[in-house]
RNA sequence: GCGCCUCUAGCUCAACGGCAGAGCAACGGACUCUUAAUCCGCAGGUUCUGGGUUCGAAUCCCAGGGGGCGCACCA
């Protein structure tokens, strides 16, 4: 953005139209829409007309201007549609050919097809439903400018039709997510967004303060215990799918506040988390693109199922040729992590330096699908511990196009264990790990009444959409992504006028 | 936070040390079947800001600001 400060002398003066059709209505019955029109009138043939008189209502994008004729392309939320006006039939026809583009018009007429083919309204009546005092940006190449397009979604929406696309895919995704859930039996509650306690993963919260009850309070960085307290409650299968706030740096993969699904299922493990999230997802993509075959970032993905399967210690085997465990000498390890180019700290101990060592050297490597398998019980202090494997947890990620879409585990259960794994967090939380977790009595106190086994799961439903969108940032399937703020002093809207007095008051 | 790149008319872009331009939009006009209509005309600028170098700076240098990408952090 070149100009922080945008005055308002760019803006179209307000056009009063002549004639008699100048009054804003408060309302507009449309009785028809530009898809519904291409489909009920495709078969209609060149130059033929319909007899049929219809409503309908959108924005005026392009207007063709031919004398005695003119021609306009109206878009609605369905598509678009051409008007077809002429001074013998259009009333205030003069008004009508003087249109800017981007106003809002309803028009009523009959659908005919043009002797050159194109399905129109004949219009015979119209009205101007709103002004557009600025203009959406070249006609052909739409607006490109990223931080133009972020900050001003309402013009890139209809600048760029793909980002109206993307985000009605989000929309469809969503829905599709939870009718699959529901129809296994996962009831979708709400939980709190304000935490007195921020748990549920390792990431910086934001905080905030209420004044009746003088008490800071945090954005929760997922809602991963207060659904398991529903588990606790009676509810065997829950699904959340919320906002969750994580204050850490901006990038093409990462926004501050972001959509997650976390679900809970009682009497199932992490492998049946497993085949619960390969067949969502893959049932996604068939939704939304017909196959589970699809090409992102230019690389083939094949989301069919099953999943590849795979343990951290042999993916990192595979990649790396050497193989790290938590049982290898924690000095060989520390080596390792070095010569990899980690910064290592001393007090990190044996699991800490393997997933150091896991995320370094292969998880971006790795384009999948593939479930990564068994994490050390250090890094995972929900995760119960793995039924064969000491010192570990049932813990898996599913990574996909080289990322973290979820995060999965058969859950902790033991109210002895889990106090133990907090009271950890809280040691090193007070050697300086700002992400460590913070002990939560009440949440040990769910767990003495008894959470049955249950598997639990975390999705990043951004991720998600930007793999069936094929959108590379996550700016692009966020409506109102985060931005730095604008400058205060460039008021930029409806107030920024010239007219300085008007703002006195 | 660090590194690299970038910022010119409302939008999309030229000019790259020598007169700041074009297309679209807007404004005025011509045109009875257009499809980014076409054509004629008019108007539009603190070249992000502030310094510096130079006879001369949009262009080169320094500082600051916005944005992008990468690293780090993370999902």
């Amino acid at each position: 953005m070149a100009h922080p400060l945008r005055t308002a002398d760019h803006l179209r003066p307000q056009r009063a139209l002549k004639g008699t059709m100048t009054d804003v209505p408060y309302r507009f019955d449309r009785n028809a829409t530009a898809a519904g029109l291409a489909a009920d009138y495709a078969d209609l043939g060149i130059g033929e007309e319909t007899g049929v008189t219809v409503r309908v209502a959108g924005r005026l994008m392009l207007r063709r201007d031919q004398g005695r004729l003119t021609f306009g392309t109206l878009r609605d939320s369905s598509g678009a549609i051409q008007l077809f006006a002429g001074v013998k039939w259009t009333a205030d026809y003069d008004s009508f050919s003087h249109l800017n583009l981007g106003d809002w018009i309803g028009a009523e007429g009959e659908v005919v097809r043009t002797r050159t083919g194109e399905l129109s309204v004949k219009v015979t009546s119209w009205v101007r439903l709103a002004e557009a005092r600025r203009s959406f940006g070249d006609k052909f190449r739409g607006i490109t400018d990223v931080d133009l397009r972020y900050r001003q979604r309402y013009a890139d929406l209809w600048a760029n039709e793909g980002s109206r696309d993307t985000l009605l895919a989000r929309s469809r995704i969503i829905s599709a997510t939870r009718r699959w859930l529901e129809d296994r039996d996962f009831v979708e509650v709400e939980t709190p967004i304000f935490h007195p306690i921020p748990g549920g993963a390792a990431a910086r919260p934001f905080t905030t303060h209420h004044n009746a009850l003088d008490v800071d309070l945090y954005l929760r960085i997922a809602p991963e215990l207060y659904l398991k307290r529903l588990v606790v409650g009676g509810f065997e299968r829950v699904f959340e799918i919320g906002r969750v706030f994580r204050n850490e740096g901006l990038s093409p993969r990462h926004n501050p506040e972001f959509t997650m699904l976390e679900l809970y299922q009682a009497y199932a493990d992490y492998g049946d988390m497993m085949e619960l999230i390969e067949s969502l997802v893959a049932h996604l993509a068939t939704v939304m693109l017909g196959t589970t075959s699809l090409v992102y970032a230019g690389r083939e993905l094949d989301l069919s199922t099953p999943w590849r399967r795979a343990s951290l210690s042999d993916l990192v085997e595979e990649q790396t040729g050497r193989r790290y465990t938590i049982e290898t000498p924690i000095d060989e390890l520390r080596a390792a992590a070095g010569g990899y180019g980690i910064p290592v700290s001393g007090a990190w101990g044996p699991g800490k330096l393997l997933l150091e060592i896991y995320e370094k050297t292969t998880e971006a490597a790795l384009w999948g699908p593939v479930f990564v398998t068994d994490y050390p019980k250090e890094v995972s202090p929900l995760a119960r511990d793995h039924r064969d494997q000491p010192g570990m947890v049932e813990r898996f990620e599913g990574i996909v196009a080289g990322r973290e879409l979820c995060n999965a585990f058969s859950e902790l259960i033991d109210p002895d264990e889990q106090k133990a794994r907090f009271e950890d967090q809280a040691r090193a939380r007070a050697a300086g790990d700002d992400e460590a977790m913070a002990v939560d009595a009440d949440y040990l106190r769910a767990l003495e009444y008894g959470l049955p086994p249950t598997g639990g799961l975390g999705l990043g439903i951004d991720r998600l959409v930007m793999l069936l969108t094929g959108a590379e940032a996550i700016r692009d399937v966020i409506a109102f992504p985060t931005l730095r703020p604008e400058a205060p002093e460039a008021p930029d809207g409806p107030a920024g006028g010239p007219d300085e007095a008007d703002r006195a008051g």
